[in-house]
DNA sequence: TCTGGGGTCCTAGGACCC
DNA sequence: TCTGGGGTCCTAGGACCC
């Protein structure tokens, strides 16, 4: 039986679920800022017509946003999250084999669907998930993942309407490959664009025409992977439990810079404590942390510090107050006073599931003691929002923290923040 | 002190993704 | 004043061992 691969993708994924909420916002211009309101990271379609880029910085198109009326939200993860499982949920009664590949598109392995109509079937999965969940979607269908890939983005380009693309024979694939430029293809990111477009590749089918050896030597073995996937060959394997975590990270830039050690120190113990909530959440530990510290890159002007940190931990953990004892330390060796800082993180990596930590015979920690602490914490901040119980370094200060200001409530997750309904 | 190959482990850096 | 954050994978090069 022939390899399908359906690649179905929401639509505008942030600014539609701020759209679900807000009715009244159908057919009108939306774009959803990043962290600190800094740059656009999603655009309806209206406003993607008013040539509003992907990436822009929000202060250089305030004019363009109020000329054009456009409605400004700050990212708002808690709520797209929640609706992404909806949607992801939805999906899984099409198909046995659903990979989430990120929080707005999902692989569904459709290989054993023998006597369908693989457009009908599309069709029906798009209907369904609009009914279920009011995002919109569109479904690319195709012999190998980055097939799939480039059905949907023609979908975009020429099938809009229809919401559906299947390249089921060699002479689709051919039309799909001559009709995607190789900037658009999966894998294909800004440097390798260049070295393509210099060697005279300048479509997909350019590319899938090239030797093998000149790829395998350029682009590497995912390269060469891509290529197979190119002409059909699928090898890019369906990978249906989502794979184990190898790091996790909290860094985020200031909403102001700050030259201040003391609120610097604090915005990298919050971040830490982020982190270590993570691992709990995932019943993880790390073993290994790496902090860093740096100055706004885009104040050419401004004297420039990058330093990062790795620290090795006695034994491996994930409580709050052990984490940020050691990035303290870290912090005092790498800070140095005079610079103006914009940005600080906190990465755990070799992590290990916490019933697989190893003990150190010079060990004092009382860890069963602290484990039970962290579960008190976890449980109170959950019920109470979170920080609500919070260790000294963690500060009171609010200068490091995010600018959010056009946040929209938790509609799905937090019951005061409910939708209601005037009558 | 120099000669030398092969293997492993680690790190930094570069590429990509959403 | 204001330019995202969180990830993965691959490769090259150095340190070290036998």
């Amino acid at each position: 039986m022939k390899k399908m691969i359906a690649l179905v993708d929401c639509n505008n994924f942030y600014a539609s679920c701020e759209r679900l909420f807000q009715p009244r916002l159908q057919n009108k211009p939306i774009v959803v800022l990043s962290n600190n309101d800094g740059c656009v990271i999603a655009r309806s379609d209206e406003a993607k017509e008013l040539g509003i880029e992907m990436g822009a910085p929000s202060f250089l198109i305030e004019t363009l946003l109020q000329q054009h009326n456009v409605s400004v939200f700050s990212s708002n993860y808690t709520l797209y999250g929640d609706l992404s499982d909806r949607v992801m949920t939805t999906l899984s009664q099409f198909a046995n084999q659903v990979e989430v590949y990120s929080i707005d598109e999902a692989f569904l392995n459709l290989s054993s669907f023998r006597h369908h109509n693989l457009t009908d079937y599309a069709h029906t999965i798009r209907n369904t998930v609009m009914q279920h969940t009011g995002i919109p979607v569109s479904v690319g269908i195709a012999p190998s993942k980055t097939l799939a890939k480039i059905a949907n983005r023609l979908v975009k380009k020429r099938n809009k309407q229809l919401g559906v693309y299947c390249i089921d024979s060699k002479e689709k694939i051919q039309f799909a490959l001559q009709n995607t430029p190789v900037k658009d293809i999966w894998g294909i990111g800004s440097q390798y664009t260049k070295l393509l477009t210099r060697n005279g590749f300048n479509t997909a089918w350019d590319l899938s025409r090239a030797p093998s050896e000149w790829v395998r030597k350029n682009l590497s073995v995912v390269g060469q992977r891509m290529y197979n996937e190119l002409n059909g060959i699928s090898c890019i394997t369906f990978e249906e439990m989502p794979p184990k975590k190898k790091m996790v990270c909290v860094a985020r830039g200031f909403g102001k810079v700050l030259n201040d050690k003391n609120e610097v120190m604090e915005a990298l113990a919050n971040y830490t404590a982020m982190v270590a909530a993570k691992l709990r959440s995932e019943q993880l530990a790390t073993s290994t942390i790496q902090i860093f510290v740096q100055t706004n890159a885009h104040r050419a002007n401004e004297p420039q510090y990058f330093r990062s940190l790795t620290i090795q931990l006695p034994v491996a953990t994930n409580n709050t107050n052990e984490l940020i004892t050691h990035a303290r330390q870290g912090f005092e060796t790498i800070y140095r006073p005079g610079y103006n800082y914009s940005k600080t993180g906190c990465t755990a990596m070799e992590l290990k599931p916490v019933t697989e930590v190893q003990s150190n015979i010079f060990d004092r920690e009382n860890r069963a003691r602290n484990s039970q602490l962290m579960q008190v914490l976890d449980k109170v901040n959950r019920s109470f929002g979170k920080n609500t119980v919070r260790f000294a370094l963690q500060g009171f200060s609010s200068r490091w923290k995010l600018r959010q200001l056009k946040l929209s409530p938790c509609y799905t997750t937090r019951i005061e923040e409910v939708l209601t309904i005037k009558i």
